[in-house]
DNA sequence: ACCTGAACACCGTTCAAGT
DNA sequence: ACCTGAACACCGTTCAAGT
């Protein structure tokens, strides 16, 4: 796409992906029409395909943003004296600040990504990037003897990155108030499994089950 | 739906359901038309909607065969002596029968059931079955004293299908083999979750990366 | 009951035409 | 460049009609 004012284009786009975002989140990516993301925009079809050529690069564009957001999160591993607390912290932080929109709506971006080969391999990218920081960071901490040695930094990575990745999905299956409750146990499931010798006073908490409650779809 | 014939419905169900399934992994969820499911099968619109009420009740299908597969996985483990290589052994046993195809349309029916509710609701309640079957093994295993104490059942188990999730979901992005991979990684993590005061001798297995390999769709 | 295929309302995307 | 809205090919689903 060519476009003569950077600015306004930015701006643009971005005004689209939230409408878009929103649209998602009431109705699921597929169950949203061109149509109504164009009206939540305030746009018509042509011009919406002037600044994203087809549906699916809306969500690349949301995967994009949720990518920065990962690399913030990721970003004081890099430097942490206190690798553990580090990524404990990391946890609380998402917890934290995750939303019921933002689950839903990264529960529908990861659907699209599974579905669709360019999405795929963007998201491949990131998955490894992450891996990667993770790793390093695993690395680190093993040469300092912070955590035990013995195992090797990215499958490690690869194991915490698949227990964080499964949790948030549980997540976005139960509701985000499911994301508190699981927090202690995850917490202290990294100490085990970076630092198996020591055993932490705190015991895992039990989880509160709460009956199959409907989410708020406004 | 009527029938006066149960047998004659139950085998033209399957025939859609695998039909369908073929499609969705050729070609995605949505990519499938249900004139190609048609198709596939062999008949007319007229016929499916005869069966199935809606594309997405295909999807409840395969779940359902899914929920029964997951429950064969499992039930062994209600029983077993020792938990931890049972747990193993339900890990290597899904990791050596599952196929591409699986993988791939696993990752279709995922993306469908968090955006459909009645989906979700179904796969809701799968996942706390599955939940409650591994932390009663647990709770076995704890007051025989296999494995420790001092954590809550149902929260460890709610780790342990995180982390199982989280990884088939990487696999999903990833291929297949990245499964093979691992397996010596995330056994050794439930070892690690499981029983943290003993260190297994064999170290955690480095990963193959490998390239950014192309899945044969033929 | 089981099956057909035309028909209905709607979808994502394009494009001639405006400014 | 930026924007409009009618138009195109196609979708999931229904239903009158057959056996």
């Amino acid at each position: 796409m060519r476009t003569r004012n950077p600015d306004h284009n930015t701006a643009r786009r971005a005004a689209i992906i939230e409408a878009a975002a929103v649209c998602f989140v009431e109705r699921g990516f597929h169950a949203t029409s061109m149509k109504d993301v164009c009206a939540a925009a305030g746009m018509s079809p042509g011009t919406l395909y002037h600044y994203f050529r087809s549906k699916p690069e809306i969500i690349a564009g949301i995967v994009e943003d949720e990518r920065r957001q990962m690399h913030q999160v990721l970003a004081p591993l890099a430097t942490a004296p206190d690798l553990i607390a580090a990524l404990e912290a990391a946890l609380e932080g998402l917890a934290g600040s995750l939303t019921d929109r933002d689950l839903i709506l990264h529960a529908e971006v990861a659907a699209e990504v599974l579905r669709d080969p360019q999405l795929r391999e963007q998201a491949r990218i990131t998955e490894r990037e992450t891996v990667a920081v993770l790793a390093e960071a695993i690395a680190r901490a093993q040469a300092s003897g912070e955590i035990a040695p013995g195992f090797d930094p990215g499958a490690m990575a690869t194991i915490i990155g698949g227990l964080v990745d499964g949790l948030l999905m549980r997540a976005a299956l139960e509701g985000v108030q499911s994301v508190a409750a699981l927090l202690p146990a995850a917490k202290q499931a990294l100490a085990r499994l970076l630092r198996p010798g020591e055993q932490s006073a705190l015991a895992l908490q039990p989880i509160a089950a709460g009956p199959a409650d409907e989410r708020t779809m406004p």
